[in-house]
DNA sequence: CCTATGATGATCT
DNA sequence: GATCATCATAGGT
């Protein structure tokens, strides 16, 4: 286990917030998940926030559907969705509930249970790569729409849950526009990271994919 | 180090 | 039919 981890679980008051606050007060918590084979901890070290129907690069802005129905419930739940026809992302949801708004967990340090992550990350070159990634982060974590919905704070049985794990000094949280997301919704500079980790995850601006001819 | 491109399917218009 | 909160790989510098 991890020493001098502070690791009481998160509260559902914690989540109840507004994104913007909830999302770097994330940076250096602790994800649990407890799969078949065994627990899985990683310390998150970037995130993004997305913000409901207010924000164009949500997929809560056009307003509710069968998809995004998770980001409109109570906060403190799983927001998985799949994407690119072959990768899931998991979101955590923040208050108040109906705001629809929630914090993409966009990469990690895997902590405890590396060799379970291994196996379904076989690609990943080194243990940093394990979770640099929205999708590599949900693969590490064997997370699939099977957990959507769930809910994340701590209780028996929860295959999710977060710590409260060592929260970063103040001055190494950077702030940047989100990776991927174009439009109206690039202005906003909502993605928040550990300055100087190295399993933050590579800019990527927005690039308009080209049609087939 | 970097940039370009194919994979693959649910979702929404 | 277009888009997509992405990744792995190939090949150039």
């Amino acid at each position: 286990m991890i020493e001098g981890l502070d690791r009481t679980p998160l509260t559902r008051d914690f989540f109840d917030r507004p994104v913007l606050e909830v999302a770097p007060d994330l940076l250096g918590r602790t994800l649990v998940r407890i799969t078949g084979d065994g627990p899985i901890e990683l310390r998150l070290t970037e995130v993004e926030a997305y913000a409901g129907e207010i924000d164009p690069g949500s997929h809560a802005f056009r307003g509710r559907t069968a998809r995004n129905s998770v980001m409109f419930g109570p906060p403190g739940h799983a927001y998985v969705y799949f994407t690119y026809g072959m990768w899931h992302c998991l979101n955590l949801v923040c208050g108040p509930e109906g705001m629809a708004s929630g914090v993409l967990l966009r990469a990690g340090e895997v902590q405890v249970g590396a060799e379970l992550s291994r196996k379904r990350r076989i690609s990943a070159r080194s243990d940093r790569e394990l979770a640099k990634g929205p999708a590599r982060l949900a693969t590490a974590l064997d997370i699939d729409r099977g957990l959507n919905g769930t809910d994340a704070i701590a209780h028996p049985g929860a295959p999710l849950s977060v710590l409260h794990g060592t929260p970063p000094p103040l001055d190494q949280v950077r702030n940047g526009p989100r990776t991927g997301v174009g439009g109206d919704g690039a202005a906003h500079p909502w993605r928040f990271w550990i300055d100087g980790d190295p399993t933050v995850s590579l800019y990527r601006p927005h690039a308009p994919r080209r049609r087939a001819t």
